[in-house]
DNA sequence: AACCTCACG
DNA sequence: ACGTACGTGAGGTTG
């Protein structure tokens, strides 16, 4: 018989610092008990125990005292964010009914060490699990260590048994207690004796044996004398340090080996453990059921039964029965278009049709996209832009179940649909041994999985439903994100004309100046080498020509562009750096990425991604349009390759100041507000207040410093930050800073209260009730909750004005219905609209944009939209 | 996959 | 004493 036992304090510090940060959707971090199951999965499989239990170091005192503080002395204490997940860690081992054994007043090792007593009692064998090398004293012909380590995030353990011991040490484990007896152990407090290190304590035991041995024959060995001195002098301490080190096995441990055979989890409190922690694979990897519920919920959520439709008459009686249905789960493939699965709410039936198989598909298709059916998917926007694209106008859809997830946690950073059954319905997909990859598959029948999911999204609906209203997010839901999706999917689908010809053209440009500096590069280095690695060219600048590196990351030498602007004018290849990364940047990116994307029309079609920035606004991926260059000139040349089409115009329309503009509502700073509601400059206006002068009279550094000002205040500034930033001494941008917090003490107020109110309730939201949760704040570590205080000032503000151009999108598009234009939106770059229309629209349409734009909120300050209408977007911008 | 760098608001 | 601004996506190198 084979009995394990762990270390848990050892172990799950490992987990703790092995794994990044997790946290349950309450904010309680999960990360070491995350990782701590998971090394626990791994041993089981590997050893097979019969029996297992785990010792937990009697708790550290919240109020520490002083005998116990000095024992500790060495030792880093707990953080917070670890010592919360004990008692859960606890929790889950009892619900998985393995014991814990924790004694006040005993160590873990001596625990460990009694339990093993116990084992070679009853002549069982026994395995410590531990990261911690003074319990390998322990090891013995029954008794196993496996000492765990953790590199690269993987964790490893190694077998110590007597031999293998021998091996490494040179001497028997019990030796262990007296190397450490000589040596000592500042984390354990033991002294050991003075002037005696780690060296001369291995040869001493390996040459000599224990201490007994070596102090009964100390005249005679062969030693240094000047070691003899120090050990005579340390006997009394070498004796103390001994008892010290020794293990006790005499821990009262009442676990009997029995006792602690391996039993099946119980699996209504392992599962309510897990789902509070949000632990969908766990639950999933051990086989958990959805507990309590009787019977029939339990069928009810788990199983959904499949009818293909082939008949005309069954075809038609399921969209009648779809018309009068509160809520139709849709869900189809989306690349092939040729397979729907339907699912009314309150039934367990899906509906499957098929092209090919399905009489009337087409037709069929079309009617259920229409608005008389009330529609529920996951990612709507793609079904909406796909439909488009096939000739398909739908309508009728009103619920998402990856926004309203979004909407209740955006952070999560995925939003499958699988995750989201799991974590807010009871429904778990069916998963199947998959044989060649050994892993947990859905299984791959198409049928199977449409119809799972589009059961999944109708028993979601209620759950998201009631949780969105609970959190009063739906009217941001139902109002904004929903209608929003119709609004992106045809800018998706719209595209982007892009001039093909000449961004090639400007590519041959940029390769000329990219070899040139390439070669100057080569030349002042004196050899070629690979200047794209960071790696290689600080090898070159800061070796080969010595210039002063200002260290930095944690791989090596910086190079960035700070760092290089740092060195400029100290050697000439500096400038030619800077030229080849501008231009390779351009190239790469810009040139060749774009041209990758440029469909036959001529078109750019970049995807508006509504569920992953935690703030609320978009993102824009394949291509990312919302980072066109513009700043610098060669990013204009790329802005004139964005055209509109022959006999076309563009429409830029871009909010001023919005951010600004939010803080001075959301603050209420009277200062702020009459500067915008007499339309004046405002980072003047700052400039004015900060440096005391008159707004006529500010230079234009002075409007520069402001600016920058105002920008980190809305980031949740620290004045070494803006220091950095305008390049002045961290106790002038603190001077600032301060002036400008008197000046504008609405602000001041502000970000004092944002930060209380955020500590209060765990979130903080915008003004439309956008919001998120800052699990952050609660961090024991400096930098964590500082940023959880920066974010709590910037994401009502970033959020909010999210918000209002989500808002105003909403409203332009629907003007454009209603006024019947032919133009439209083609791209949102955060606080600009860009739209392409016919040219005799422009000036119509520019009108609706700005009236729109200025309208989609009511604030304490005016909104102010400017437009412009030109043949490309270097034009309009 | 992680890191660095850099483009945008 | 800490380490230093909010929010993104993409391309390149490296282990």
């Amino acid at each position: 018989m084979k009995l394990m036992t762990l270390d848990g304090n050892s172990v799950i510090n490992r987990a703790f610092y092995g794994i990044r940060m997790l946290n349950a959707s309450d904010g309680t971090p999960t990360n070491a008990i995350y990782g701590f199951l998971n090394i626990l999965q791994k041993l089981i499989s590997e050893e097979m125990p019969d029996a297992l239990c785990v010792t937990f170091d009697f708790p550290a005192p919240t109020f520490r005292h002083e005998q116990y503080d000095q024992y500790k002395a060495h030792r880093r204490p707990m953080p917070d964010e670890l010592r919360v997940q004990l008692p859960i860690l606890k929790e889950v081992l009892e619900a998985m009914n393995i014991p814990s054994v924790e004694m006040s007043g005993w160590e873990a090792d001596d625990l460990l060490g009694a339990i093993a007593k116990k084992c070679e009692a009853v002549d069982w064998e026994c395995v410590i699990v531990t990261g911690d090398k003074d319990t390998l004293q322990l090891v013995s012909e029954t008794t196993r260590v496996k000492l765990v380590k953790t590199s690269k995030g993987q964790t490893e353990t190694i077998n110590y048994t007597p031999s293998v011991f021998f091996d490494e040490y040179g001497f028997t484990p019990e030796r262990m207690i007296d190397l450490k007896a000589l040596m000592g152990d500042s984390s354990d407090n033991i002294p050991g004796v003075a002037g005696v290190g780690e060296k001369t304590a291995m040869e001493l035991v390996q040459r000599f044996g224990g201490i007994e041995d070596i102090y009964a024959t100390l005249d005679t060995i062969d030693i240094r004398d000047s070691v003899r001195n120090k050990l005579e002098t340390g006997r009394d301490r070498a004796q103390l340090s001994h008892m010290l080190a020794t293990i006790r096995v005499d821990a009262p441990v009442e676990i009997e080996p029995e006792e602690a055979l391996c039993q099946e989890p119980s699996n209504d409190k392992l599962f309510a453990i897990f789902k509070r922690l949000g632990f969908s694979r766990m639950i999933i990897q051990y086989g958990l059921k959805q507990p309590g519920g009787g019977a029939s919920q339990m069928e009810a959520v788990q199983s959904v039964s499949i009818i293909e439709l082939r008949d005309k008459s069954d075809v038609e009686s399921m969209l009648d029965a779809a018309k009068s249905a509160e809520i139709v789960a849709i869900s189809l493939d989306l690349e092939y278009f040729d397979a729907i699965a339907v699912v009314m709410s309150g039934d367990n039936t899906a509906y499957i049709i098929k092209r090919g198989i399905s009489e009337e598909f087409d037709k069929t298709f079309a009617m259920l996209m229409g608005e008389e059916i009330k529609k529920a998917s996951h990612d709507i926007k793609d079904i909406i832009r796909t439909s488009n694209d096939c000739g398909i106008d739908t309508a009728g859809w009103i619920f998402d179940t990856a926004l309203a997830a979004y909407l209740i946690s955006p952070t999560d950073n995925k939003y499958e649909l699988k995750r989201i059954a799991e974590k807010y319905s009871a429904y778990m997909f069916q998963y199947e041994d998959d044989e060649e990859s050994g892993q947990m598959s859905l299984h791959s029948d198409n049928s199977n999985s449409l119809a799972q999911s589009a059961y999944a999204i109708s028993l979601l609906v209620e759950p998201l439903t009631k949780t969105l209203n609970d959190m009063e997010l739906f009217k941001l839901y139902n109002d904004v994100e929903i209608p929003l999706c119709y609004v992106l999917a045809k800018m998706e689908q719209k595209g982007f004309m892009v001039d093909k010809e000449a961004l090639v053209e400007y590519g041959k440009t940029l390769s000329e100046g990219i070899e040139d500096a390439q070669q100057q590069i080569y030349n002042l280095g004196e050899e070629t080498f690979n200047i794209n690695s960071p790696k290689q060219l600080g090898v070159i600048l800061f070796e080969k020509l010595m210039l002063p590196a200002p260290r930095k990351t944690k791989t090596g030498y910086s190079t960035n562009i700070e760092v290089l602007d740092s060195l400029s004018g100290k050697h000439p290849i500096i400038e030619y750096i800077k030229e080849y990364r501008e231009l390779t940047k351009l190239k790469s990116t810009y040139i060749d990425g774009l041209l990758k994307e440029i469909k036959p029309s001529g078109r750019i079609h970049t995807h508006f991604q509504m569920t992953v920035t935690a703030t609320g606004r978009l993102s824009s991926i394949e291509p990312n349009l919302q980072n066109i260059p513009v700043r610098k000139e060669t990013g204009e040349e790329i802005r004139k390759m964005f055209v509109a089409q022959e006999g076309k115009m563009l429409i830029g329309a871009d909010y001023s100041q919005i951010e600004l503009r939010v803080l001075a509502h959301i603050a209420q700073d009277p200062v702020m507000l009459e500067a915008f509601h007499r339309g004046d400059d405002i980072h003047a206006v700052t400039a004015s207040q900060v440096f005391g002068v008159p707004l006529e009279n500010v230079t234009s550094e002075q409007r520069g410093r402001a600016k920058a000002v105002n920008f980190g205040i809305v980031y949740g500034i620290s004045s070494f930050s803006l220091a950095n930033d305008i390049g002045v001494l961290p106790r002038e941008a603190k001077a600032y800073m301060d002036s400008y917090l008197d000046k504008y003490s609405g602000v001041r107020e502000y970000m004092a209260m944002i930060v209380e109110i955020a500590k209060a309730q765990g979130f903080v939201s915008t003004l439309f009730g956008r919001i998120r949760y800052l699990p952050e704040l609660k961090s024991s570590n400096f930098n964590t909750r500082s940023f959880g205080e920066r974010v709590a000032l910037n994401m009502p503000i970033q959020g909010t004005a999210a918000d209002i151009i989500k808002i105003a999108m909403i409203n332009v598009s629907k003007r454009i219905e209603k006024e019947g234009y032919k133009g439209c939106l083609i791209l949102q770059v955060h606080d600009e609209l860009i739209a392409e229309c016919p040219e005799d629209e422009a000036l119509g349409l520019s009108v609706v944009l700005r009236e729109e734009m200025e309208s989609a909120a009511q604030l304490l300050v005016p909104l102010v939209a400017d437009t412009r209408i030109g043949k490309s977007w270097y034009d309009v911008k």
